[in-house]
DNA sequence: GTCCGATGCTTTTTT
DNA sequence: AGCATCGGAC
């Protein structure tokens, strides 16, 4: 066996099969590989692949250890074994015995925007209505109780003030709604499952039986009901292998529980833990930097990584005016080194703390002709014509989505409006059925205007030729398209779009987004059914979404620091660290500095050769001018590390490149 | 019912 | 500055 190119702390923790042991991997110190050689070893003792379970933070961490393993052991089959997130397991229980739970086995699964719509409605129908702070405090409310795994009783019991049961009866009605739409949320993919395995022990010692060996990345951001799922799942074999680095826990605010890693002992008394600290991805003098700043952590296993490599250039830190030359500064960087190291664009990473700092840089990137993709917020899928498009085949895969179908009844225009809406609620509910049923409802009808009517019916009938076209074996894709162009979406988006740009852009994003569903169909072949995109699509995180046009071209990437963790660059750039920014005002009040500084800790490891890091002396925010002062992390960077000496003009002369691509520009454009 | 301009709010991070 | 929502005019 191979294990001559792991290091001893590596060994190790491969060899170790049986019973629980808990890796502390430090960033960039061969976490991955550990994990697909633990799982080779289990495979050549015997053990075949259905008994293991490894349990990844994101899709794509999944699928590259899944082609890992199957590169690195032909002769076995690994299809059996389960590689995947939290999310998608727990999906794959409610698929096989969400009924026990009253779920139809066709559930689809609610993401942000359907959460925040039944929240919305549940929150007027109860006259809680107004303000969005009320909002917030009902959204945060629920996402509290389900991570402690509390129902409306629950809340209700915690404590006597009012608000605890005016919370307990917002969560109980947001509960319903969503059931009886058919939807499970986020939580609930993890929340049902052990509920399930709760309330039926005979399916939890199916489980346990199932899957021997458990293998969980990233541990540090596991939150309360993951931690229990494994738990549960473990049993009294307790063959757990959790890897994760609790430097690098940035997931706080979302529930993740540092101390599931950092009191691992506890919850598995002898457990046997391994530390990895040879780092094989940076060089010392970045190692070095993220070191001291860690240090300044109080609550941590203590690591320090070292790498058998040189020390490498100093770290660079630019100061300048605003956030315009700022952007232009990396611009100018960015082309430098691609041309004078010959290093290419997708070796580049700018990140950031907040989503809102991409803007500048893909205005000074564009202007420098330098092609970038963004990760995450504003990319393509928060488009509003892919939400209509998605709407519209998420009524067609689960009918009780009411809220789907609002969305899309009068887009594009069908003469449908609030009156004519509230008719159809009304009857839904006298009738018990679906809006999308209620449609077909003769009283309805009689009840709007017969050019109205006319229209209805159209939309019902296409709808009914959609629902029964999905039965049949066409390709996906063929048809999505039959069925957006049937239902008049397709032609309705020139009606919707008055401007003819405008127009062409949008009816481009609808193609791809059918596109996408031809690129799923050939990834998935025999398993492509709508329900089975839907459900990808719904658990797919920001990486997961980058444009597959974006990702076959040399691109310099842009995301938040949150979108990096896990990836590496050659040349890793960080921008706008200013107090108040990074780290983020709000998490200072909230007496988070620490997971902030873990945050600028993860940003920092991403970088194998080159770490660039910049901040702006004023920045515009809404529409005013403002002072900024350095992150206070910078301070926390050893001094000789740096080298910040200014640049002789804070915007660099244009380069020759530059120049005449813009002289080609031109010719294209006047010839 | 639809269109369009005024208003006011935005900026934490996301499976 | 840009976007989303609301209210008034057609």
């Amino acid at each position: 066996m191979d294990l001559d190119h792991l290091n001893p702390a590596q060994r190790d923790a491969v060899q170790q099969l049986d019973g629980a042991l808990l890796v502390l991997a430090g960033a960039g110190t061969g976490k991955t590989t550990v994990i697909t050689h633990r799982i080779a070893a289990l495979l050549r003792s015997g053990i075949p692949a259905r008994h293991i379970l490894a349990v990844t933070f994101t899709n794509k961490a999944a699928s590259e250890m899944k082609a890992r393993l199957i590169t690195m052991l032909p002769e076995f089959n690994t299809k059996r074994m389960f590689v995947g997130t939290f999310h998608a397991f727990g999906c794959s229980v409610l698929r096989r015995f969400g009924d026990r739970l009253g779920y139809s086995k066709a559930f689809a699964i609610a993401d942000t925007d359907d959460q925040n719509g039944v929240l919305k409605q549940v929150l007027t129908d109860m006259k809680l209505g107004e303000g969005e702070l009320k909002f917030e405090f009902f959204k945060n409310g629920i996402r509290h109780a389900n991570n402690n795994m509390q129902n409306a009783e629950g809340i209700r019991n915690s404590g006597r003030m009012s608000w605890f049961s005016t919370l307990a009866d917002v969560y109980d009605a947001y509960q319903r709604r969503l059931k009886s739409m058919n939807l499970v949320d986020f939580d609930d993919l993890l929340g049902l499952p052990v509920k399930l395995w709760t309330m039926d022990q005979r399916i939890l010692e199916e489980y346990r039986d199932r899957y021997r060996y458990l293998l969980i990345d990233e541990y540090q951001d596991t939150n309360r009901i993951q931690a229990e799922m494994i738990r549960l799942l473990s049993g009294t074999r307790k063959n757990i292998c959790a890897v994760g680095d609790d430097d690098q826990c940035i997931y706080g605010w979302r529930g993740a529980e540092v101390n599931n890693i950092l009191e691992f002992e506890k919850g598995y008394p002898g457990a046997r833990i391994f530390k990895l600290e040879q780092n094989y991805r940076s060089t010392n003098n970045i190692l070095a930097a993220a070191n001291a700043v860690i240090t300044n952590n109080s609550r941590r296993h203590t690591k320090t990584l070292w790498s058998e490599g040189t020390s490498g250039d100093q770290i660079k830190l630019f100061e300048v005016a605003t956030e315009t030359v700022e952007a232009n500064v990396i611009a100018d960087l960015v082309q430098d080194i691609r041309y004078e190291k010959d290093i290419p664009y997708n070796e580049i990473a700018i990140l950031f703390r907040s989503n809102f700092q991409s803007r500048v840089f893909e205005q000074s990137l564009r202007e420098h002709r330098i092609p970038y993709r963004i990760v995450g917020a504003k990319a393509f899928y928060e488009r509003r014509e892919i939400k209509d498009a998605l709407a519209y085949l998420k009524v067609l895969h689960n009918k009780a989505d009411n809220m789907s179908l609002l969305r899309i009844l009068n887009v594009p225009s069908r003469g449908i409006g609030e009156k004519t809406v509230e008719k159809l609620k009304e009857i839904a509910e006298t009738t018990d059925s679906a809006l999308v049923d209620a449609l077909e409802n003769e009283e309805f009808l009689a009840s709007t205007r017969s050019a109205v009517a006319k229209r209805v019916r159209e939309f019902s009938e296409a709808f009914q030729r959609g629902v029964e076209n999905f039965d049949e074996s066409m390709s996906l894709s063929a048809k999505v398209r039959l069925y957006l162009d049937d239902i008049g979406y397709l032609a309705g988006l020139k009606t919707i779009y008055k401007i003819r740009e405008e127009q062409a852009v949008r009816v481009e994003n609808v193609e791809e987004f059918i596109n996408s569903a031809a690129l799923f169909e050939e990834r998935f072949a025999e398993t492509a059914s709508l329900q089975n995109f839907l459900e990808s699509y719904a658990l797919m995180d920001d990486n997961d979404r980058v444009r597959e046009a974006d990702a076959e071209i040399e691109n310099v990437t842009l995301m938040t620091v949150h979108a990096a963790k896990g990836l590496e660059y050659e040349i890793v750039i960080v921008a706008g660290l200013e107090e108040d920014l990074f780290p983020h005002e709000l998490s200072v009040k909230e007496d988070n500095l620490e997971e902030e500084r873990r945050l600028f800790y993860v940003a920092l490891t991403r970088a194998k050769q080159q770490l660039v890091l910049s901040r702006a002396r004023t920045r515009m925010r809404y529409n005013r001018k403002e002072i900024r002062c350095p992150s206070q992390f910078i301070a926390e960077l050893p001094q000789e590390l740096i080298d910040s000496t200014q640049l002789r003009n804070e915007i660099a002369p244009a380069k020759q490149e530059y120049v005449s691509s813009i002289f080609d520009t031109m010719r294209e454009r006047y010839s």
